[in-house]
DNA sequence: TCAAAAGTGTTCCATCTACACCCATGT
DNA sequence: ACATGGGTGTAGATGGAACACTTTTGA
């Protein structure tokens, strides 16, 4: 009855933090000065503090390590604790799911730099694998909830907010309907602001902006909904 | 520059086993012997052992402490770490989600009990929470995904089938849609086969077999899908 | 022949995509 | 004027909910 002894694995955090630069979705990664996997980047992160709690310690090591202090959102990922995972010690992973909006530019340290999510460098450790994960994530709740909130600036026009939709999506989106969608799920507004028009001319674009600013599903019960009356 | 000393805390993983029992969604629970919490109900779990990895641990702790060993689906839920999840030691838990098909009746010890999952009985440390994430997992994974595998037998009449449905989502499903919803989707097929009606007469049933047993999505961009034509 | 349970047909509705067309602005 | 980009109107497609109706059985 009686299972292996325990274990008083070392424990460590990691964030998939993401950005839309450029029109692309961008990881922001690391690179190791040390073996193993020296000269590979991975996933900014470290050692979970004594005293600390998860979330806690993946904000303040993303503030002390790489300067990232403007999370517009972070939610945890998932936790990996294949023995395997560290070639030499134990070490169990939890990682998260962080985003930046597209108008802040962190100032990160040398040894760090933003990657094309969709084609990244060669990543160490398991890496690669968390980062598929968080994109997977994205898409999946860019779906089905407001998290375009935290890809996007305050305030936007629809084609700026379109553009980060298809970075994010990774397949074009029309502004046109994003527009209706959001505007009919309520999450986005009017501000009554908007933009003028560029040297090519055009009409002026109206200036939105996300009605909240934390995650909210929006469009639960796509189907199999509760039935309309009692 | 330096964060805290690094943290050698305890590492547990949990489960939230699942199966619909006489027409109720029904959770598993241990029950405590000592302090904290002494005769609160808990999650099963226990220790992560020194070479496990955590899908093995849960997998291993649920077959020699709570004897469930068919479990249709097992996925991660979450990992809590706040230092005061746990009154006397720090203690890291990663939860499971699992599942055990409606037609199976394991042969759990003494101690356990299955109990309401709408309504369960005063639980220790944050379980209750964590217990209610599992709960909206599956929820929102009978909507998208074709999950329902397992929670159902290997095969089942629709009548059946709504009732698992309505247990584990709280509200009614009608048989004659959820047909050809998963029939739509491809998820479940006839196996030709009927079941003779009972006592009181009625037409017999036809039964039907999920195509595929193990989890896939079947219903993804519900919303925002890629342009069908480039 | 009647009640009961399963299954089918059909209508309605919500919501998304696609696309033609209209609007406001710069050159 | 006309090019350019934004915005609106609208038609079509999809897919699920609701519900009446039909089918198949037992008593």
């Amino acid at each position: 009855m009686a299972g292996p002894r325990a274990s008083v694995a070392a424990h460590e955090v990691l964030a998939v933090i993401f950005q839309v630069r450029q029109q692309r979705l961008s990881v922001l990664l690391w690179r190791r000065a040390r073996p193993p996997y020296e000269g590979a980047w991975v996933l900014p992160g470290g050692r979970l503090g004594a005293t600390e709690g998860l979330d806690e310690s993946i904000r303040r090591q993303l503030a002390q390590k790489v300067d990232v202090r403007d999370l517009t959102h972070l939610e945890q990922l998932e936790t990996r604790g294949d023995p395997e995972r560290h070639p030499a010690d134990r070490t169990l992973a939890t990682s998260y799911l962080g985003l930046v909006p597209a108008d802040t530019d962190p100032a990160t340290p040398e040894d760090t730099a933003w990657h094309p999510a969709p084609d990244p460098p060669p990543m160490g450790f398991d890496h690669a694998a968390i980062m598929r994960a968080g994109r997977r994530r994205l898409r999946a709740k860019l779906s089905y909830t407001n998290i375009g909130f935290a890809l996007a600036p305050r305030e936007f026009t629809m084609s700026e907010l379109s553009g980060y939709y298809r970075a994010a999506l990774g397949h074009d989106v029309a502004a046109t309907n994003l527009r209706r969608v959001l505007l009919r799920r309520g999450q986005i507004e009017e501000t009554g602001e908007s933009v003028p028009s560029g040297r090519s001319g055009g009409r002026p674009a109206a200036l939105f902006r996300f009605r909240a600013r934390e995650l909210e599903i929006t469009d639960a019960f796509a189907v199999l909904r509760p039935p309309s009356r009692e």
